[in-house]
DNA sequence: CGCGAATATATCGTGTTACGATATATCCAC
DNA sequence: GTGGATATATCGTAACACGATATATTCGCG
């Protein structure tokens, strides 16, 4: 079952790489301002979670995983370079004596607000972009074999 | 200039960090899907690009650098890996010896192809959030726009 | 209330990877 | 053909996330 060419594929293959080259140059510019504030793109990242929780949330260690997509002690280390550098501060929970809490310090709220302006500002301007991008390949798929077309609620990717 | 909590603020913080949340959950499948197909995640986007090119391009490795935002050097060892596990060929660009032509192998489309689908599955399903996730940015980013505002295309920044 | 299991955070050593600096090869203009 | 520009390659280094493991605190349950 070869496909000669297959053109609807071919043009997934475009789509999927035009998409991921335009969320790339995003990062990239993500990852310079980020550096032009002073900060690695990682601790921007914290941070803007940290600020950017809903007000139910507690802004703890593992949440900050959780959201950052990485490991509990992958963020330790981060959370260690942030405050090292000012730019949080472990708090203790009342609550809860295992936890920390982790608050954004001055310092850090203001490279966090310079970085979410510049943010908006760029995401205006490439936001359509990406968001066209990402809108053909849905619908690309089309023919492309059915099977692993629609397990849509969950996916057993483990760990 | 102090903003004392400024509800539009606010809200941009949290639709700024929902939206690298919903990024990071995508390269997040992503890394696993390319794992588990067993390339690591920048062997995959490196196929992604080589095959997904336009008819008008060619592959090379300046053009991959450009296209995974990475510089020449870095692509060479992403390649060097990539030959070494068959996933790609350098070739020869009969017009100028200088260029090193990358195609991929059977096995490298093999590869691409089942995440190419996986991934097109995953983006129709995952995509409307995050274009949801990015449209609330743009209208939310009040005034403090115009400084640091586009100067995209290059940057100094020599970090 | 006391002990083991579960949860939350921290430490240490390691491997991967992208980078800067630099080197080599080829092309192009004159 | 020589010099400068372009394209790719090499080498040493540092950042960062990870696995494995350790410590601290809370919870469940008798």
């Amino acid at each position: 079952m070869h496909r000669p060419t297959s053109n609807a594929h071919e043009k997934l293959l475009r789509r999927l790489a035009e998409f991921r080259f335009q969320l790339r140059r995003f990062l990239l510019y993500s990852e310079r301002a980020a550096a032009h504030a002073g900060v690695q793109p990682q601790q921007h990242q914290l941070l803007l979670q940290i600020a950017g929780k809903p007000s139910d949330a507690l802004a703890t260690i593992a949440y900050a995983a959780e959201r950052l997509g990485l490991q509990h002690h992958s963020v330790v280390e981060l959370v260690d370079r942030s405050v090292r550098e000012r730019l949080i501060e472990r708090g203790e929970d009342p609550a809860d004596a295992r936890r920390v809490i982790l608050t954004v310090t001055k310092k850090g709220r203001r490279v966090l607000d310079e970085l979410s302006t510049d943010h908006a500002t760029e995401l205006s301007e490439m936001g359509p972009r990406l968001a066209q991008a990402l809108h053909g390949i849905g619908t690309t798929k089309q023919k492309t074999r059915r099977t692993t077309a629609r397990k849509r609620t969950e996916r057993p990717k483990q760990q």
